[in-house]
DNA sequence: TTGCTCCTCACGTCACGTGAGGTGGC
DNA sequence: TTGCTCCTCACGTCACGTGAGGTGGC
């Protein structure tokens, strides 16, 4: 008994693929067909569904190694990462139509200039943090810092500032024990927009007004402090990761050296940051039991 | 009196470019630097300020060719035009990061190629309508059937009806006379998205809600209808456009074959049509003025 | 034998990057 | 002469597209 072979013509059909490509992807090793007698390659089953895969993927838009990636295991990780990377490319294109309509209407080609550097230094700063904290660490991270990128870098003093970040973020090593990274990733998978914004509207409240959020939310906070005495919560993957992060913050010069960097480069985060700290004092000095 | 050259290195950090993009840009003759005898080129001040614009229109997101056209004087329309185009883009980056979660979600292949499938035939009848009317008024017409182009292409019914679309566009010859090409672009270049958020909110309104829109709008239509009969009006170049596209629609086959595919490959658009032709009964029985 | 498919190989795309090898300027 | 710059030329990138030339299947 003989099984019929198809030929990939029908296979480019199959997945809406060109003849080309399906080469070039086997080229590329993500699929290896098996060659028979007569030179003409021999398809299976899985190499189909491969394929199909792939053609999904490419439509879009990851590139080949990104494909490589998810295809071989870990899809939703990698794909997540990737969304998110995109997510931040997107935010910038947005950024780039704004100054090409500004560029259209008043033709101020050295003022577009100017913004294009500064638009260049925030996305610099954004895709460290995101490479140098992984997950869900870094997606929080970066919108926390990026409402305080968009001034422009002209002074010397802030252009040691941005250096000084950008090595920082290089020189990074966020290493931590496995199944707190495990617990940070589900924390990732589970975030969408809105909660991060809730939360994000939570803390700003807490910051900029600060004795009305005190005056509003007395239960809660209460609430929080006890649980963060208890024993329940120091069992918690949490409460180790917070630990790791004091520390990691500590040691990394997180606190001593990029924080005070930031402060220099925007003038905008150094006044979050005054605001932060007196918020933070008001806190202590109303639940002293706060350490 | 000799006058001292100055070498790449500093054209390149004048214009922050790199030398191999310099002379790529001299091979693409975007810029025409004189050679001297020692073989070393002679930058002229407008080479470099045409370098320095070449600098910001690819970090921007340029290509070469784009960009040949932005130089090549009328940069505010082709600069407008690259802004719409790329804003088509983005939304479509924007729905492709949609699918992205979702394939990291759950998981379903099938159902993500299927609205891939969906996305890639809306995106070819946006561009090709962008391309088929220029301006303004292919702006218009994207904002007004995008939102009917998110059904999946099932029965093959719809199939010949997308077919029939993308030939009917491809096949357009929209050619109107210069001055009122002119007035077109003009409306354009004024035109934000708020305001053509307005009119279309205020369309959707006399649409579902007819009896509602010409209870509220007494005055204004009353007086909208006395404007479009007043000599006043037919002196106005919105007129001559008016009668001009009224013309095209009913001889290029607008009104005969692109309607009507239109609401074969579109449930959706075929019920807002409906709508649509009641909504213009109301009005006429109500202002039997209008003709 | 004819017309169709399959295969491999080479060169092209776009906007440069990365050397290699040779010359000019001081 | 030395160390630096400039020049041209060739090859590489990424994900294929486009033939060319030769073979297999029916």
């Amino acid at each position: 008994v003989e099984v019929k072979i198809m030929l990939i013509n029908e296979i480019c059909k199959k997945c809406s693929l060109t003849q080309k490509a399906i080469e070039y992807y086997i080229e590329q090793k993500l699929i290896f067909p098996e060659i028979q007698n007569n030179g003409y390659r021999d398809f299976s089953n899985e190499d189909i569904l491969m394929l199909k895969k792939i053609s999904v993927l490419r439509n879009l838009g990851l590139s080949v190694s990104d494909i490589r990636d998810v295809l071989s295991g870990k899809a939703t990780i990698t794909l997540d990462k990737i969304y998110h990377r995109k997510t931040l490319q997107i935010v910038i294109l947005q950024e780039k139509q704004k100054l090409i309509q500004e560029l259209a209407a008043k033709h101020d080609w050295e003022e577009i200039q100017d913004r294009l550097l500064q638009l260049q230094k925030k996305q610099t700063i954004l895709e460290r943090l995101m490479n140098a904290f992984p997950g869900y660490y870094g997606k929080y991270l970066c919108l926390h810092f990026a409402p305080y990128l968009n001034e422009p870098v002209l002074t010397e003093e802030q252009q040691k500032a941005f250096d000084i970040i950008i090595c920082f973020l290089g020189g990074i090593n966020f290493d931590i024990p496995a199944h707190l990274k495990k617990y940070l990733d589900e924390i990732y998978l589970n975030f969408d927009e809105k909660m991060i914004e809730n939360i994000s509207d939570s803390v700003n409240a807490a910051v900029h007004e600060t004795e009305k959020y005190i005056a509003n939310n007395h239960e809660v906070i209460e609430r929080y402090i006890a649980y963060k005495k208890s024993e329940e919560y120091k069992a918690t993957p949490a409460y180790q990761l917070e630990q790791v992060l004091r520390q990691f913050n500590s040691v990394s010069g997180y606190n001593e050296v990029f924080i005070p960097a930031m402060c220099q480069l925007s003038k905008s985060y150094r006044k979050y940051y005054e605001e932060l700290s007196k918020a933070n004092e008001k806190f202590a000095e109303r639940y002293p039991e706060l350490e």
